[in-house]
RNA sequence: GCCUGGGUGGCGGAAUAGGUAGACGCAAGGGACUUAAAAUCCCUCGGAGCUUAGCUCUGUACGAGUUCGAUUCUCGUCCCAGGCACCA
């Protein structure tokens, strides 16, 4: 019989779907284990990035499951977002049929992978029944405070035509649009205060050792918790003062200017008036117009410009000049800084530009600094001078002290600040969940009534050609009545973020069809937290931040009972595949290469670097093509193999042939010697085994042992997959030795065999079953309980110690393991060729490791 | 610039608590089977050298150090990838 993958792959999935194998329900008497993957936008086909990241955790969930867990693990749909809308505009279809119809094509793949999802339990967050949830907690975020609206500068994408929150900025672009930079725009937008729970989550970046330690370092850089003080200075000519945040207050009596961001209100404020309201206005006006990448890049100089107004250093009671500034950003701290141009390399630049004085208020331990001569800003520590009381304390030691002279004076006070603004959640955009706010000209903002959710996003609509959305065009959504004065009023034609239908979609797959709220708190509260979360780094911002955050307002909101969302968090890496360009005709597919040369036009093709694959750069390979040549078992047992989960894959044809030759060689062990192995069972330990018949037990059972370590502690199934391989290469060896072979024989056989189908179940889930019924198993192994390994069967007689002399090996000798220290270190110095290696040397010592290795140390 | 990772054969990668560097696989070369091909099986495979059943030297980006012993620990340098970046 061949294998034949297709045919064997359509008969289990379609078996495992009727009795419905993966289908789980809550049980408080098992162990629950809720195994994640992140749920993908349904663009339409999955790609080699899905195929790896849910083969990792389909292994890991069939695994647990073997092991006697409760295994939830579901899948479902980011269905909201820009992409139905061009794919709208472009086919002229509704991005729901679109976004629905690619569910169903996607679905479908993912089920020809044979992954073990919970269908019964998937989500599309575009579904009403799931948005209507959404907007019920934002209604609840509204009357606690955490969803406000304000007027603010925010990131605009000309191609989204829409807002950004600033995560969602890269590089001074849009994270989808890469190659068009943000504008910064003043609009009234919707925002949830994040802020408020940044202490909170920062801290918990340290009670989440589950978590990889490069993720949680990227969320507290981003959160950006700094210690200092807010100071006020007062403002000459009013009686008005204006507060900076400072992290160096032990700067402060050499603080010789200020600068207010151009955006500030106080800026307009003071110079009304003066002879520079002129030049200012125009400073802000072209300051502004600069987007926010241009403001902030490397190569654009710091520029001010002075207002004419001064204020006092509240220490040293000097007039000051305050100027408005393109390198003061308005949204960090107060949007203004005192500026101590000996100290900080930016005001350094700036005072020298505009001939602004210094003065040394820091001291360097060995040598003296002159405000005349120095040539840039000392920003080491020192001693303190020029800041009477405080002189001669070193300046970190002092900065305590300072603060609370400040406060005590009451010019100031300690303070925190955080670099994590409030996220922007609302967006411009048709296809997301409509904000449910109602603006009426006599009540004002208006929530809408929790009874009339959900503001269902109206279907029926044409999309407009230039992209923006339809939504504030449309009479039949926006017009509509106040819930309180039952007048006229306007519906917000905002939609959020996409990002908040994802930061609890793992909540709501514990209670999918719950009706009569967002959660069903018992079954929410029996399977999350999620046990292991699976996906690609780069969401270590987004949104693991943003779940980490919504779901502590879920739990102040009493909708759960946990803090965190994610115990452990896996970021496996990319799949990557060289790139191949024709001079002509540019990047190629790979089926557009023959034998290196391009198929349009026959000219030998450039094998460029290795990178990301991407549609862009033409170096993909449709998953769907592999399945129909290979069979999904090959493809899941290749992204394994190739490199561990965590670090890139290059993708390899040869390699994927490799994993399929394998597969074969497991099929033909077992079918060419159905019959012997079918006369026994499986080896039972009752009969003492001798070598060669011993070493293939014993092989066995350290197979079990690593394949059952490598997956449980590592995730590293490579290694596990290489273990089986070897354990397959020792049984056909040993098979194909000459000797007769007993029934005994034949059941350690059958035990080797049995242990590889097993240990490969989760890896390759439908050639094992196959096999396992083969060797006449009426049950799946699906139900079949992980294997243990047997203690005292891994015990080797003899072990192989290497004799190093001075470090380097001379010898290798093989020696009864019961042996102790002291008699391996008799038979090392016995050994013939170390004695001929040591010759007349005087050994100074010998250093012996149980059963490994014996290094004689000599001196000469 | 700062913060994370990471640099091991022709290639992907092993070496889990400092103990034989290169498991497993791919590619390559040689051989067997075959009329032939495919498939399969067997052998070789970091580099250099030698008096070549084997042996010696060398080798984990580079340079030092700790140690009986370092791919693994420490310090310095270089390179690559990712994140942050006028955050006061």
């Amino acid at each position: 019989m061949k294998y034949e993958p297709q045919k064997l792959e359509t008969k289990w999935q379609a078996f495992w779907q009727r009795e419905g194998l993966f289908e789980v329900a809550e049980d408080p008497q098992r162990e629950k284990y809720y195994l994640l993957e992140m749920f993908p936008y349904p663009s339409g086909r999955i790609h080699m990035g899905h195929v790896r990241n849910y083969t990792i955790g389909d292994v890991v969930a069939r695994y647990k499951r073997m092991l006697g867990k409760n295994v939830l693990h579901p899948m479902g749909w980011d269905a909201f977002g820009m992409p139905a809308e061009n794919a709208a505009i472009e086919n002229s279809t509704h991005p729901a049929k679109w976004t629905y119809d690619n569910i169903e094509a996607m679905k479908e793949q993912l089920k020809k992978m044979g992954f073990s999802y919970d269908w019964d339990r998937e989500i599309a967050t575009c579904d009403p029944d799931y948005y209507k949830w959404e907007q019920l907690v934002f209604l609840k975020m509204y009357d606690k405070g955490l969803a406000y609206k304000k007027r603010a500068f925010v990131n605009w994408c000309e191609k989204c035509q829409s807002v950004l929150a600033n995560e969602q900025v890269v590089n001074g672009c849009c994270w989808r649009h890469t190659d068009l930079e943000v504008s910064m725009k003043e609009m009234d937008s919707w925002f949830l205060k994040i802020t408020d729970y940044a202490d909170e989550i920062l801290d918990y970046c340290d009670r989440l050792p589950g978590w990889p330690d490069s993720v949680l370092k990227m969320q507290k850089n981003w959160i950006g918790k700094s210690y200092g003080a807010i100071i006020r200075f007062p403002l000459v000519g009013s009686d008005k003062v204006v507060e900076v945040f400072t992290t160096r207050q032990d700067t402060l009596f050499g603080a010789t200017f200020m600068c207010l961001a151009p955006e500030h209100p106080m800026v307009k404020e003071i110079v009304k008036g003066l002879p520079q309201e002129k030049e200012v206005h125009q400073f802000i006006e072209n300051t502004l117009k600069m987007d926010s990448f241009m403001r902030t890049a490397d190569f654009t100089s710091k520029e001010g410009v002075f207002t004419g107004r001064y204020c006092l250093n509240p220490v040293t009671n000097e007039k000051i000049p305050i100027y408005a500034a393109n390198f003061v950003l308005f949204d960090y701290g107060t949007g203004a800084i005192m500026a101590v141009p000996t100290h900080d390399q930016r005001d350094f630049e700036f005072a020298k530009k505009y001939g602004l004085p210094l003065r040394v208020v820091i001291s360097p331990p060995d040598h003296e600094i002159d405000e005349e001569t120095m040539t840039e800003a000392y920003i080491e520590e020192g001693i303190l001078i020029n800041s009477h009381p405080f002189n001669g304390q070193r300046n970190l030691e002092a900065l305590d002290s300072i603060a609370e002279y400040l406060e005590s004076e009451g010019i100031g006070q300690k303070t925190v600040n955080y670099r994590l603004r409030d996220w922007g959640i609302s967006r411009q955009r048709y296809w997301g969940a409509p904000i449910p706010i109602i603006y009426c000209d006599r009540c004002g903002t208006v929530p809408v009534p929790e009874n009339d959710l959900p503001v269902e996003l109206p279907l029926d609509l044409d999309l407009r050609p230039n992209g923006a959305s339809p939504l504030p065009f449309e009479p039949s959504f926006f017009e509509t009545v106040c819930p309180e004065c039952k007048g006229k009023a306007r519906r917000e034609t905002d939609t959020m973020d996409t990002f908040v239908e994802s930061s609890w979609y793992f909540d709501r797959y514990a209670c999918p069809e719950y009706a009569l709220g967002p959660l069903d708190k018992d079954r929410v509260n029996y399977w999350m937290p999620v046990d292991q979360y699976i996906g690609g780094i780069e969401h270590a911002i987004l949104h693991l931040l943003y779940s980490r955050f919504y779901t502590r307002v879920m739990n102040d909101l009493g909708y759960l009972n946990i803090r965190e969302p994610f115990l452990n968090l896996l970021t496996q890496g990319m799949v990557c595949k060289e790139t191949q360009q024709c001079p002509t005709h540019g990047y190629l597919y790979p089926y557009q290469v023959r034998e290196g040369r391009c198929s349009l036009c026959q000219a030998e093709v450039i094998t460029g670097s290795t990178v990301k694959m991407s549609k862009s750069k033409r170096n993909v390979v449709d998953p769907q093509d592999l399945i129909d040549q290979y069979g999904a078992d090959t493809v899941r047992m290749f992204c394994l193999f190739a490199s561990p989960p965590e670090k890139s894959l290059e993708w390899s044809d040869q390699g994927v042939e490799g994993s399929f030759r394998f597969l074969n060689r497991v099929w033909r062990l077992i079918l060419d010697c159905l019959d012997d192995l079918k006369k026994v069972s499986s080896y039972d330990g009752k009969i003492e085994l001798a070598d060669p018949l011993k070493s293939l037990h014993r092989k066995t059972h350290q197979t079990i042992k690593k394949v059952t370590n490598d997956i449980e502690d590592r995730f590293h199934f490579n290694t596990a997959i290489s273990a089986v391989m070897e354990l397959v290469n020792e049984t056909n060896q040993f098979i194909n030795s000459n000797g007769k072979k007993d029934d005994t024989a034949w059941s350690v056989i059958r035990e080797a065999v049995e242990a590889t189908v097993i240990l490969l179940s989760p890896v390759v889930p439908h050639i094992t079953e196959e096999l396992w019924q083969v060797l006449g198993y009426k049950d799946s192994l699906l139900k079949v309980e992980w294997p243990h390994y047997r203690e005292e069967s891994l015990h080797e007689e003899e072990r192989l110690v290497v004799i190093q002399v001075n470090g380097k090996v001379r010898s290798k000798i093989v020696v009864p393991s019961s042996l102790n220290e002291k008699e391996i270190e008799i038979l090392a110095l016995e050994d013939e060729r170390i004695k001929q290696v040591i010759g007349d040397k005087a050994v100074a010592k010998v250093i012996v490791v149980q059963k490994k290795l014996a290094n004689i140390v000599v001196k000469n």
